[in-house]
DNA sequence: AAAACCGATCGAAATTTCCGATCGTATATG
DNA sequence: CATATACGATCGGAAATTTCGATCGGTTTT
């Protein structure tokens, strides 16, 4: 009878996987190199096969390995899902949150939201993380993150969704320009404008292009459009134009400017807000809660 | 930051879930009470909720505990299969194969096939264990069993099959009756036959049933009618009429006996004899070469 | 040729695990 | 009502393991 292999072998497994490097995976894992590499040792015993190839100059894995290592991290993040589960077993708001958000919702929603939980669930920890869609995505699919607040549609397999609310886009332009001054705005305006967007990666500029029917190469893109705040600055000194969330006009982002702001006479040009978690997280009735939680917040602003 | 559970302690906490006392759990899993005992306090530490009620005279899980114990037992069977995975990826049949076949086919195909396989591959280690279909389906989709060899169709969920061959019915009466006389043997001519058949939890019977579209009522269910073998002796006996699968027949079940085998003179009456296995296994390919090694015992028959 | 890098290995120390014995409590028995 | 029994919790010490720093042997870079 073969003994079983343990979770912290299979952790550190996966840590060298995704490190390609003993003395760096060790570090991530918190041990030293012996350790690990003696942990990776002992699997492959434990196993009776060959995980990995050190050869010269590169950790590289098995076939087997690779299957292995893929595995490990399904279980792994369903110990941390059995975690999870009695952390939310109690009342929900009681433990730790990893929250995702996109850069072009982060900095209008969690100064309030923040603050809000803090007034009404003290006992809630809430850790952020702001990065892109895809970035989110796959952090949330390891079981790096819990729930991500995002804009949808967003393709993610094994997910599901919550829509929380609709946010419209409104056109940022410089008040002696045609757009600003026009009688009726409509996407088709758009054609042919000197539209900055933010940079590749950015879901607002594919959502922007999507609602307004927009083409690449109706757009300018700036050098380094890495903020609204920066888009915003750019088009008050008359660079362009401009599309802007009404979650971030509200959040005041073209205050001391004298930028004209204005909604489509057109529905549903905007994007849809909603949050994704994991389809088997056992913490679906909480993170429900949670999008309840952020209408509330939203109301409020 | 709170650990980890571990391994261990998900596996006893399932060994407790299943036999509801601290001791013999601890028995099962061939530790002291005590480990045992402090493995579930530590578990319920890590995880900093109670998992176990241990009241008067009983234990009884938690609401939570349930939903724990189905995760661990997902999780350790997960766990098993990367040790499968890892055993199975040499060659085929060079690890271990647990096996479960039904009562109606094992003594019939074992013989053969053990030798056949201890020639052609000596270093497959074959478990098998003899039981109903029902307990064998419930063995392998808790990851006691590998694969199983039994008759089809047989509902299970999470499963794959792999048909081998048909086996079909031959009728089993004594000379001078009218069933054994007959010019030409159809199904329909068994109404009102005093069959006796296997008792409730034979697939065999099920499936006798279901290809000779007899009813409940036209059966005559012996006392204890746990074998073919028996079952046989009492047609010899003059009691009634049975129908035997041809593997049991070619097996030499009614030597020294009178009794008439005879065909039915219309297709598919019979038996589908095949594999089973859970469709997450890593063993597919191999279980597919036993399928073939299986036929090959066969025609040796 | 020397230096730098990387993973394997070794022995000692620290930690964890495990067991038997015992305790406390609740139930069954006389 | 007293005693016996069954069960799980707890404790202290022994045994097993894990971990680390140091070092080795090999390769690549300088």
């Amino acid at each position: 009878m073969s003994r079983q292999p343990t979770l912290k072998q299979l952790k550190y497994l996966c840590a060298l996987a995704q490190h390609q490097h003993f003395g760096n995976a060790a570090k991530a894992c918190h041990v030293s190199q012996s350790t690990l590499s003696a942990s990776i040792v002992e699997l492959e015993d434990v196993l009776s096969i060959s995980l990995v190839e050190r050869n010269n100059r590169a950790v590289l894995l098995t076939a087997v390995g690779q299957e292995v290592v893929e595995r490990a991290k399904a279980i792994l993040t369903d110990v941390d899902d059995v975690v999870s589960l009695c952390e939310a077993s109690g009342e929900p708001f009681q433990g730790t949150i990893r929250l995702g958000v996109i850069p072009t919702i982060a900095p209008f929603i969690l100064p309030t939201m923040l603050k809000s939980l803090r007034a009404q669930h003290p006992d809630c920890k809430l850790f952020v993380r702001e990065d892109l869609s895809q970035a989110l995505v796959d952090a949330l699919q390891v079981g790096d993150l819990d729930v991500l607040l995002l804009a949808l549609p967003f393709p993610a397999e094994h997910t599901d969704t919550l829509s929380l609310f609709e946010d419209p886009f409104y056109l940022a332009a410089m008040p002696n320009t045609r757009l600003a001054m026009s009688t009726k705005l409509r996407t088709k305006d758009l054609q042919g404008a000197e539209m900055l967007l933010l940079e590749e990666g950015h879901c607002l500029r594919d959502h922007a292009l999507e609602a307004c029917k927009l083409r690449e190469k109706d757009v300018t893109v700036p050098y380094q459009a890495t903020s609204l705040t920066t888009i915003v600055q750019m088009v008050a000194n008359g660079i362009g134009t401009t599309l802007l969330p009404k979650m971030a006009t509200d959040a005041g982002i073209a205050e001391g400017t004298n930028l004209v702001l204005r909604p489509f006479d057109e529905p549903d040009v905007g994007r849809q807000i909603g949050l994704m978690w994991r389809k088997k997280t056992p913490r679906k009735h909480e993170f429900g809660l949670l999008g309840a939680f952020i209408q509330e917040c939203l109301d409020q602003i």
